[in-house]
DNA sequence: TTGAAAGCGCTAACAC
DNA sequence: GTGTTAGCGCTTTCAA
C-alpha cells in the first residue's frame, strides 16, 4: 500500500494530458520532445495543462522507448577525495549543461566495487561511462579489468582519466610530466639543487610518469639524482608525507625542497618539518599537486600545481557526448597543469648556494 | 549511427535468452527476479546463457513495468565539502546494502539548482529523494519551496537532514544542541570561562539552535553571556573564521577558548590565533563540529564534535526504504554526537583560573 | 498537422 | 512449473 500515491494523487501521464487536451498522446509526445510542428492552439492547451498538473514525463519509458538515457555513469575511487569531488562537480555541471544527468559510483579501493559499478551502469544503461582513479591509474593495467570493460564497451563507450590498455577507451589526462617540469623549474629557479620527491606507488601510471620526469629534469640541469632523497613507494595520504619526512630529516637529510605527491602528504610533510623546528620555505621549500582547498587551508599554504578542475570537466563531457554521439575524438587527449604560486615556496638557503 | 552497437554486438534481451534456452520470457524473467519456482533444469539453461552473453537486464523496462526504480536521489548543497562528501558516501554504501542504487545532485547554493534538482529526480522517477543541505537548513523555511516539495510529495517521499516547516518530511538530524552540550561542557571542565563563538549564520536551524544552547549552558554555569564573544553572522568557511578572529584578538579581547561553527572555520581561527604568536591549546583553545579529516590535518589536531557519519548515513537509507514501502517511522530522528578530543583544546591559563 | 499503432524490455496476473 | 498476455509511459513511423 503506497501512502504516497493515493487516488487523488495518481502520478499522470501524457495520456491524461492528451485526453483533457482533445488531443492523441503522439501530440502531447511532440510538443514535450519539441520536434515536430504541432498547431500552436493545440500546443498551448497541451503546455497549460503540464503546467497545471506540474507534469514531468517519465524518463524511465523515454529511454527505454529511445533507447537513449541521457545519463552519464561515473566511477569515482572516493569522491570523500576532494580532487575527485571537484573534478565530480565540474562534470555534473558541464552535464548538465549538455543535456546530461550524471550517476556516481564510488569504488572506495575496491577492485570488486569497481567491477559491480560497472554493471550497476550497465544495467542503468547509462550512455557512456567515465572512470577516475582506480583501475584506470594503474601502470600496468590489470587484464581481467580489461576483459570486462571491452566487454562492456560493445555497447557503452567508456572515457578515463588515465588509461587502460588493451581497450579503445577514451583518454583525458593531465599532462603528469608537464606537471613535474612545472614544480621542478620553479625550484631551480629559486637556487634548489637538493630536492626530495616523496609520496605515490611506482605502480600507479601518473606517478611513474612524474617519477621518471624528475630523474629527466635533475640531470639536465646537472643535479645528480640522490636515492636517499626519493621516497620509496608510499601512499597518497597524511601518514606517507609525515613518516617518511620524519625518516629523512632524522637520517640528517636535509633537501632544500620537497615536493609532494598531493596535498594530503604536503600536509604530512609540512608538519614533520615545522615538529623539527625548520621553517618553510626559509629553510625547506614544499610543493605539491592537485590544488584542492587542502593547499589554501594550510599554514604557510601551498605552492601546488593545479589542474583547473572546470575546463577538466568540460573536456571529460565533451569526449563523453561525442563517443555517445559516434563522432570522432582524439584517443588521447593531455591537459596542460598550471603552478599555483602560494607561500610554501621560496630561495633556497643561503648556505646551499 | 551508434558505433557501440555493431551487429554482432546487439543489446540483448530476456527474448534473446529465452529463445535460445527454449523457455519463454517470463521465465527468464522469473530466474531474474527469482520469486517464483522455475525447474531447476531449465534454470541452468538460463543462467549459463545469461553468463555466456553477459546479460544484464534493463533497469529502465524494469522500472517501468513495476514502478520502481530503486534509486534513491540525493540533493546535497557540494560534495567539495567534507561534511557532505561523509554523508553521500555513507549513504551510497547504505543503499549499496539495501538493494538500492543512489543519484547525487549538488545545489551549490543555487536555489534555482534545488527546484530543478527536484524536477530532474522526479523525471528520474526516483522512489525517493533525501536533502542534506541547502533549504532545508534554513531556520524560517522558503514558502514557495515548501509548496514545490508538497507538490512533489504527492508521489515521492522525502527525508531531509533539517527540518522543511509545513511538510510531511521526515527529517533525520543531528542533535545539535547535544554538540553544544559536549563542546561547552568540555571546555568548562577545562576550567574556561570565556568562551567565544565564531561563525555561522543565525537563519540556519542548526547554527541558531547552537547559538541558543550556548547561551544556556553559560547560564547554566553562572557565565555571564558577552556580546563581543560571539560573532555577527559570519559563514562557514575559512575566511570568516579568520576574519573574525583577527578582529577579536585585534581589538584586545582574548577568550580562552573559542568554539568555531565547523572544522573549516577553525582552521582559520586557528591561523589568526597562531599569527598573533599565541599558542594553542596552552593560551588559547580551539574545538569544532564536524569532525571532516581537515580536524586531522591540522596542526594542532582539532577536537571536534563527531558525527559518526556511517550511522548517520544508515539511518538516513533505513528512513528513506521506510518511506519508500510506507513503513510508519517517526518523523523527527535525532542522532547523538560523540566530542573527539585531540591536541587543539587544553586548560585554561592558569591566570584566568 | 495529427492520430493510430507498434515497439522499447521487462514484470505479473492469469490460465493451463 | 510454465507460457500467454497485458500493460508500464513514452517516441516514432506510417497514413491520412
Amino acid at each position: 500500500m503506497d501512502v504516497h500515491r493515493s487516488i487523488e494523487n495518481k502520478v499522470i501521464t501524457i495520456y491524461d494530458i492528451a485526453r483533457e487536451a482533445g488531443v492523441s498522446a503522439a501530440t502531447v509526445s511532440r510538443v514535450l520532445t519539441n520536434n515536430a510542428n504541432v498547431r500552436n492552439e493545440k500546443k498551448q492547451r497541451v503546455l497549460e495543462l503540464i503546467e497545471k498538473y506540474n507534469f514531468k514525463p517519465n524518463a524511465m519509458a523515454r529511454s527505454l522507448s529511445d533507447t537513449k538515457s541521457k545519463v552519464i555513469g561515473i566511477i569515482a575511487a572516493d569522491v570523500r577525495n576532494p580532487y575527485y569531488a571537484d573534478m565530480f562537480v565540474a562534470c555534473e555541471i558541464a552535464a548538465q549543461k549538455a543535456g546530461y544527468t550524471v550517476m556516481l559510483c564510488n569504488s572506495l579501493g575496491e577492485q570488486i566495487q569497481e567491477e559491480k559499478q560497472l554493471e550497476k551502469l550497465q544495467e542503468q544503461r547509462v550512455d557512456v561511462i567515465i572512470q577516475m582513479g582506480g583501475r584506470v591509474d594503474d601502470l600496468v593495467s590489470n587484464k581481467s579489468y580489461v576483459e570486462k570493460v571491452n566487454q562492456l564497451m560493445n555497447t557503452i563507450p567508456m572515457v578515463v582519466t588515465g588509461k587502460l590498455d588493451g581497450t579503445q577507451c577514451y583518454q583525458v589526462q593531465i599532462d603528469a610530466m608537464k606537471c613535474m617540469d612545472l614544480l621542478t623549474e620553479h625550484l631551480i629557479e629559486l637556487g634548489h639543487r637538493e630536492i626530495a620527491l616523496i609520496g605515490g606507488r611506482m605502480d600507479v601510471l601518473s606517478t611513474f610518469e612524474k617519477f621518471q620526469r624528475y630523474k629527466q629534469n635533475l640531470s639536465k640541469y646537472q643535479i645528480p639524482f640522490r636515492e636517499d632523497l626519493v621516497s620509496e613507494d608510499g601512499g597518497y595520504d597524511y601518514e606517507t608525507g609525515y613518516t617518511y619526512m620524519n625518516r629523512m630529516l632524522g637520517q640528517g637529510i636535509r633537501p632544500t625542497a620537497v615536493i609532494a605527491i598531493n596535498d594530503f602528504a604536503a600536509v604530512g610533510i609540512v608538519r614533520s618539518i615545522q615538529e623539527h623546528g625548520l621553517c618553510i620555505p626559509q629553510d625547506i621549500s614544499v610543493v605539491s599537486y592537485d590544488n584542492t582547498y587542502v593547499s589554501e587551508l594550510l599554514s604557510p599554504k601551498l605552492t601546488t600545481a593545479d589542474y583547473n578542475y572546470e575546463s577538466f570537466g568540460e573536456k571529460l563531457i565533451e569526449t563523453a557526448v561525442a563517443a555517445i554521439e559516434g563522432r570522432e575524438m582524439p584517443k588521447i587527449q593531455l591537459l596542460p597543469p598550471t603552478l599555483i604560486v602560494r607561500e610554501s615556496s621560496g630561495r633556497a638557503p643561503e648556505t646551499k648556494e
